[in-house]
RNA sequence: GGGGGAGUGCCCGAGUGGUUAAAGGGAGCGGACUGUAAAUCCGUUGGCGCAGCCUACCUAGGUUCAAAUCCUAGCUCCCCCA
């Protein structure tokens, strides 16, 4: 019989393991026959830079290599050809072969921040190896499983049915080729996002067809992103990269609304389900501070990405700038030339489009609303004597890298 | 194959010849407040050493004293019928 606790564990953070049982039943049926499960997580090469969201259903499939079970990681080199549909309005761009290669190479560095790399807990497979390759009579007995009312039943598809925006042929190939991937390497278990449902279904009738056990599915846990209510993704710009300065992403994480924490342990930490428990009710009792709770939190995420060392750096300097506004200890240094001398003075939007990009204008803008310092105090003029910069801490704004020591001639 | 509609600033969206760097909303940015936030309030959001100048409403031409607004061609997208 299967580890009650591991289950709850595996749970936590899910939004429904289907069908019922299905969960226990696998690992039950693994011990039985003494081999691991195969756990399928399909991924499109198209987003080149993850954030904290993708990595949701990254941390699953790590606390099923933990318990013992394989990660087979599908790159879908070849359905990105095709565009998922999913969870979008209207028809996704089609990617160039060229960038779709580039994009899993990045992605698979940036995955093994958070999976386990040992060639025995994980196998990564390029769906083109079998798809490339189907004749297109293969493709007839692939399309002849299915119905078109069937796939219009998918929600995007309907909403746009009825809304007479387009739906090409091939978008409506997408959920067959993804299930065919279950069926090429014969998972046990496949996870996802809660959109993706419609394709984790295809992917149990299409492992039926071909005579295998269809494997369960388990869908994921939408991460919210920096602002606590939509989504995370990048075009919103309420992301936390994976591969950002562990001192950005640690902010960043501070700076999450208090109502989304505890979805924010669940999706993204690895406690166990009755540790999560005990958060989430000394949280509502008020046994805990928030602030505190949130700390904890940012510095697991980034240890859990960057190891304990910068966790902790970015934690102290979090700590130093912004709880106890000092200046950080190890500033950038901000050099003049001889150049930016005029009259004494230098005239500051220039430098600082140098020193921190953006425009003139924008640094014209912050200055004139106060939003830049020199030792705490607010700069009142553009121009600035030579004398009242030299050896001064700059600062723009609330974010810390917008700051510096200024070094004199 | 036939008919119709649309392309405006980061996004959505108003604007049908002049007072439009372009209403309104969203989002961003700066300030106050704070727990680091959120909420709220105020300010701000094309570029430029800026009380001024330059570039801008899909692209290229044209009409006009004056064009996001009119004309021509092109590009892109969408809808309907078949």
């Amino acid at each position: 019989m299967a580890d009650q606790r591991l289950i709850d564990d595996l749970a936590v953070g899910t939004v429904e393991v289907l069908p019922d049982g299905a969960l226990s039943a696998k690992l039950t049926a693994a011990e039985r026959e003494g081999r691991p499960l195969r756990v399928k997580l399909g991924v499109d090469p198209t987003a080149p830079d993850l954030h904290l969201g993708h990595t949701v259903v990254l941390n699953k499939l790590r606390q099923f290599q933990d318990a013992g079970h394989v990660a087979v990681l599908i790159i879908g080199d070849y359905t990105a050809r095709i565009g998922d549909p999913s969870g979008l309005s209207k028809t996704r761009p089609r990617l160039d072969p060229a960038v779709i290669d580039a994009n899993a190479r990045t992605y698979q560095e940036q995955a093994f921040h958070i999976l386990d790399p040992d060639p025995a807990r994980l196998e990564v497979r390029f769906n083109g190896e079998w798809l490339a390759t189907l004749t297109m009579e293969q493709l007839f007995e692939l399309t002849a499983t299915t119905t078109v009312a069937r796939i219009l039943e998918r929600d995007d598809f309907e909403k746009r049915f009825n809304a007479h925006q387009p739906i090409s042929m091939l978008e409506m190939l997408y959920p067959l080729a993804q299930g065919y991937d279950s069926v090429a390497v014969r998972s046990d278990i496949e996870l996802g996002g809660t959109e993706q449902k419609f394709n984790l279904f295809m992917g149990r009738d299409l492992q039926q067809y071909f005579g295998q056990q269809p494997q369960a599915i388990m869908t994921v846990g939408i991460l919210p992103g920096t602002d606590g209510v939509e989504r995370m993704s990048k075009s919103l710009r309420n992301y936390i990269g994976v591969t950002e300065d562990p001192r950005d992403v640690y902010g960043k994480v501070m700076s999450i609304p208090d109502q989304v924490i505890m979805t924010y342990f669940r999706l993204l930490t690895a406690h166990h389900a009755d540790e999560i428990a005990a958060l989430d009710a000394g949280l509502a009792g008020g046994a805990l501070n928030p602030r505190d709770l949130k700390a904890r939190l940012a510095r697991e995420i980034l240890t859990r990405l960057r190891g304990v060392e910068a966790a902790t750096a970015a934690e102290e300097h979090f700590d130093k700038v912004f709880r106890r506004h000092e200046a950080a200890d190890d500033l950038q240094e901000l050099a003049l030339v001889p150049g930016d001398l005029e009259d004494g003075r230098v005239f500051l939007p220039k430098v600082m489009e140098r020193w921190f990009g953006a425009t003139r204008s924008e640094w014209r803008r912050r200055i004139e609303q106060g939003g830049v310092s020199l030792d705490g105090e607010p700069v009142a003029e553009l121009a600035v004597p030579l004398a009242a910069l030299a050896g001064r801490r700059l600062k723009a704004g609330k974010s810390a890298a917008a700051q510096g020591l200024i070094k004199g001639l």
